[in-house]
DNA sequence: ATCGATATTAATTAAATGTTAATTTTAAAG
DNA sequence: CTTTAAAATTAACATTTAATTAATATCGAT
């Protein structure tokens, strides 16, 4: 018996979810808001939490943090939701401790393999987690996997946007991003921010990073270079 | 070019998205029930379809699953209209086929940027594996993809009317472009710059790619060739 | 609720790019 | 071979765009 938990304030997405799964055969738990998820996740120990990222009193991924904090909760599989389909801004997520995202909209079919897919990997253990997958540059390595920089074997600390924007330009080494490039894959459509937001968090990542990789190709964008 | 189709039953909505639309260069057409939207749909063959959920005669989603079934049209991106209220309990909808959903009220910015992520996705999908995108001319290669200039291996970086010059000519090499023509494609027909500023950029150009591939026509144009 | 970290904005400075104009060179036509 | 219109070249100047900085707002952990 797989028991699973979605925490989601929206009523129709909890029914939608439920109908699906349920078909499944997978045992299915609901809260409107995060309080109550986590009190029922206490309760029940599901074996998959399915969060959606934005909801009132408690958004998903300050669930998450409170899942990954307690003992007996830490090592539950978490999914995000989340309304956005722009990848990097899901590494927050990822970051976070989650084990998965789907975007809405939800697609059943979707939905039911990947949860299948989650829970294979988690019965098969981390065996198989073994493989690295890092980037090199020079003296910059960059792990996707762990979300992890490290710079002449140091390890970096980058903040989110940091790292979102790093990852993004390392997805295509040396492609030119435009400017609403990259606004629309990290803040997605419909957030509107200042003009010289990105150049902000462009100098704080060269000034971790080093000034070597990141180049301005003006009137048009920036790109990572090596 | 682009054409949508929306089908919607409400005039004022239909007026509304055909202005944004087109104020976006998209060619737009547009149907006030479903039976003539699949009537113009199998006529003009558009590349995305926007349709109300509610509708009199044939509801979206009854209209998306004759799409779905029609070999011409399955393939077409299908975008739902609801209004906020509906949200979700319309889901089956998207179960049907739809490619993605916007609510009402309908925010302009928002709807263009997702209409421009949704086509994108599209064309990223059909590229599947990759396929490397670029024009080569001897030691010369120009990869419009990553907008990057690949001289003897070396890379080289372009100014903006640098590398706007250098696409429009090599857009049909061998064709010599009178200056006029230049003017009017980088500039645009209303703005005026003097006589000479097509030769300084011209010069740069050459200064970065070699004197080799833009051939002067005296008194006509001027040409990229190899 | 508070503190420290991160994110955004706004104002200023710096730098690259773009344009103009004056001058020299080129090449096509007579 | 000259003439002449067109293009190349050059450097000064203007404009655009990005970098920087500091101040403010927001977030997130305690």
């Amino acid at each position: 018996m797989v028991k699973i938990l979605i925490v989601d304030d929206e009523p129709d997405i909890l029914e939608f979810l439920r109908y699906n799964l349920e078909k499944e055969q997978f045992v299915v738990f609901s809260a409107g808001d995060g309080i109550t998820g986590f009190q029922i996740a206490k309760k029940e120990l599901p074996d998959l939490i399915i969060l959606d990222i934005m909801m009132p009193k408690m958004d998903g991924v300050e669930l998450c943090r409170l899942i990954r904090a307690d003992d007996h909760l830490k090592n539950t599989l978490i999914t995000f939701l989340t309304a956005r389909e722009e990848e990097y801004s899901q590494i927050a997520a990822l970051d976070v401790g989650g084990d998965d995202y789907i975007t809405k909209p939800i697609r059943p079919r979707v939905l039911i393999s990947r949860i299948k897919a989650l829970l294979r990997r988690k019965h098969k253990g981390s065996a198989e987690m073994e493989k690295e997958t890092w980037l090199e540059f020079g003296n910059l390595r960059i792990d996707k996997e762990k979300v992890m920089i490290i710079k002449n074997g140091e390890q970096i600390d980058l903040a989110r946007k940091e790292l979102e924007l790093l990852m993004l330009l390392v997805s295509k080494p040396g492609k030119v991003f435009s400017r609403e490039e990259i606004f629309n894959k990290i803040w997605g459509n419909d957030v509107i921010v200042g003009n010289r937001t990105i150049d902000v968090h462009i100098r704080k990542l060269r000034e971790k990073i080093g000034d070597d990789f990141i180049k301005t190709i003006k009137g048009i964008g920036y790109k990572f270079d090596f």
